[in-house]
RNA sequence: GGUGGAGUCGCGUAGUGGCCGAGCGCGCACGCCUCGAAAGCGUGUGACGGUGCAAGCCGUCCGUGGGUUCAAAUCCCACCUCCACCGCCA
């Protein structure tokens, strides 16, 4: 939810940031009526609860005579104030149907327009030239024994697979890399559920354009999170948290399920996209004024995670078109697949600033001891996906894989994967 | 899954229809006292919304949501959470 205050004082920047992501004005227009409309109502209300208050204080004291008269007036009140409330009551459930409606204001900069509409900021390393015709993952994946896709159909259909032997100790390796990365630069390292209940997906605003991605546990009324985004965005719901030392960081290492649907036919090969993968998660609590500077520095540990698996790969800032509701601002790393000649994203990070702790009730004590709602950034650090890029990168002609140094402790010591 | 108990202002508690406009203790803040401190004494102590330049004023909040009543922390209904015991179990 974006702030109700800022959009009073200045309707127009939310008015451009609707045009910036291709949406429509009218819901600016929409919100600040539904918010005059609830003022409107509150004090309506709080006259009335305040006159009827007194008419039932006034019942109380009064004598035999003037009772009467007085209970008749007090019980007319009540009904008033039933009346008054029921407008309000849906007063503020117009507000927040609109409030919600409303996407995050877009942070200065980002570029305008839809998905392809990026601006590519950086490309780091060296794209490698392969005087071989190159393997895809799944290919090497099948050689090396590292990953089974076709006992993953047979166990539990399309889209799961197994990792096996080096592939899941290439898993493990860069999850635990990423873990390790994260604890050295101050995160606090978690474990998350990955079964939410339905107040926990719906409150961090997965179910609404996410709802069709998810998987929903009918029995036990159970959601399966697509990322630890979510157990880490409700964690501190309702809290107001010290921030005085500084943003609360958090490392979530989860599995991730996606249903994937209406993606048919798309990345059908190899584990690119999945029905269930893993993935470390920074998430940060900061201060709102710190939120674009913590937003660099997100991105700055994914650009440090990607260079210790020697990956190269090109920073893009994404369009307002592509951000999804709560981000104001989103850079994506994106990693080289030689057999696809293009670029695929291995993380994303986003600057939510308070948009989505707003919704989430999250807020921390400012310098004058007031409580504020605080701003709120994810980014990945690692995911099931690099080791595609990872495979397929630092592919040899014998279809042997070179193992960047910073995983080797993780593989044995082994410095090249070879076929099994 | 079953049975019983409990959820009150940061913490602990009091409170069974109007004197609750939520008391008391602890903690915390400020002041007095002191060379300084402790102790003692005094004052204050939350969140959300509305209104106002502001001091302030008004309203809401006793797990959550409904209901009864002129009036609800208190009565009724549903739900949630926690604790204990029993059963089952990685």
């Amino acid at each position: 939810m974006i702030d109700l205050k800022a959009l009073r004082e200045d309707p127009e920047a939310f008015r451009r940031s609707q045009s910036a992501r291709g949406e429509d004005t009218g819901a600016v227009d929409a919100l600040l009526a539904a918010d005059e409309n609830r003022r409107a109502a509150v004090t309506r209300g709080d006259g009335l609860r305040a006159e009827q208050k007194a008419a039932s204080q006034a019942v109380r004291g009064a004598s035999a005579e003037t009772r009467p008269a007085l209970l008749t007036r007090a019980k007319e009140l009540a009904g008033q104030v039933k009346a008054a409330e029921a407008e309000q009551v849906e007063a503020e459930r117009a507000l927040r149907a609109a409030h919600l409606g409303l996407p995050n204001l877009i942070e200065p900069g980002a570029p305008a327009g839809g998905e392809q509409d990026y601006v590519t900021l950086r490309e780091v390393g060296t794209v490698p030239r392969l005087d071989f015709p190159p393997r895809d993952h799944l290919e090497l994946g099948e050689l090396l024994g590292a990953i089974d896709t076709e006992r993953g159909a047979k166990v539990s259909g399309a889209r799961f697979y197994f990792l096996t032997g080096v592939g899941a100790l290439l898993q493990l390796g860069l999850l635990q890399l990423a873990i390790a990365q994260a604890v050295e630069c101050g995160f606090i390292p978690v474990i998350t559920p990955v079964l939410v209940s339905p107040k926990t997906m719906e409150g961090t605003g997965f179910l609404g354009a996410h709802a069709g991605e998810v998987y929903r546990l009918e029995a036990d009324d159970l959601y399966l999170v697509g990322t630890s985004e979510v157990p880490l965005a409700a964690y501190r719901s309702e809290e107001v948290l010290d921030l005085s030392g500084g943003p609360l960081r958090y490392a979530g290492w989860s599995s991730c399920f996606r249903r994937e649907a209406g993606s048919y036919g798309k990345d059908t090969r190899g584990i690119i996209r999945v029905h269930q993968f893993d993935k470390v998660e920074m998430f940060v609590y900061t201060d709102p004024a710190d939120a674009h500077e913590e937003h660099l520095r997100l991105l700055a540990w994914e650009e440090q995670m990607l260079a210790k698996v020697e990956l190269p790969y090109r920073v893009i800032d994404v369009a307002g078109g592509d951000l999804g509701s709560s981000a104001a601002r989103k850079y994506d790393c994106e990693a080289w697949l030689p057999t696809q000649g293009t670029w695929r994203e291995l993380t994303s990070t986003s600057n939510c600033t308070t948009y989505q702790a707003r919704r989430l009730g999250t807020r921390f004590r400012d310098s004058q001891g007031r409580p504020q709602t605080c701003a709120t950034l994810n980014g990945t650090l690692a995911t099931t996906r690099w080791i595609v890029a990872i495979l397929e990168n630092h592919q040899q002609a014998d279809g042997s894989v070179r193992v960047p140094a910073a995983l080797r402790p993780y593989l044995g010591g082994r410095e090249v994967l070879t076929p099994v």
